[in-house]
DNA sequence: CACGCATATGCCTATAGGCGTATATAAAGG
DNA sequence: CCTTTATATACGCCTATAGGCATATGCGTG
């Protein structure tokens, strides 16, 4: 019912998966570093699960998290056509930002000319 | 208040930049195609207008609609460290591997530890 | 004036997310 | 065994908000 999209639309899940990327965290962990209350954790945790973003793996009595690149990988292909477009224009930004930039140091040189 | 991540989640609003990805596109072209309700249209380009997805120009009575790479870039960035963490761990042999262990599941608790 | 579009209004419905609380379960540890 | 610890899940409840629709109107331009 949810999709990729919808899942990473909630703040809470997209700070859980940033987490995720440094190392694999126990529901603890997460709850601590986010002050979100236990069952609240787990509730998204389960979304995530079922979206394919993490898998947990049992360690003793807790539960360590952790990514799971197909989802991800997902949105990555559901960039790729928008990626192809942005990279055309790509030339045309650059040269704009060179304009911007040879402006701006002008500028820098105008006001940084403080040294009498 | 609308966060990216908020504006891609609506199906229509996706379709949409699907839609403009090939060509812009007019707003009665959009609301043809998708069979929408032109009110609606309307609706859904001014949330990707403001999230920095599109950006309209006035052609006679109608306004063509064109992706801005903006947004879509922020989401790509927001994508990167993700994507580090999977082409890291996730290459052919572990794929194949991660496999295996799914289709006979619930037979190892602890993985092999790889950190990036 | 007729188009094409933006915006406003009103209304309705569904759903997500937050909270606290309670309970089941499984494993660790005494 | 019995008790913690760690987590999942289930309620119940409440609030906000998005999205759908129809309709109406304003506005700029050909």
């Amino acid at each position: 019912m949810e999709s990729i999209f919808d899942v990473i639309a909630e703040p809470n899940r997209r700070a859980i998966l940033s987490l995720l990327v440094s190392s694999d965290q126990s529901v603890g962990e997460i709850e601590r570093r986010l002050r979100i209350p236990q069952p609240t954790v787990s509730k998204h945790l389960r979304v995530l699960r079922q979206g394919g973003f993490v898998e947990s793996m049992v360690d003793a009595q807790r539960r360590l998290y952790r990514l799971k690149p197909e989802s991800l990988q997902e949105l990555d292909a559901w960039l790729a056509p928008f990626r192809r477009f942005w990279s055309a224009r790509v030339d045309a930004l650059e040269r704009h930002l060179d304009r911007m930039e040879q402006s701006t140091q002008t500028k820098r040189k105008k006001t940084t000319r403080r040294r009498k």
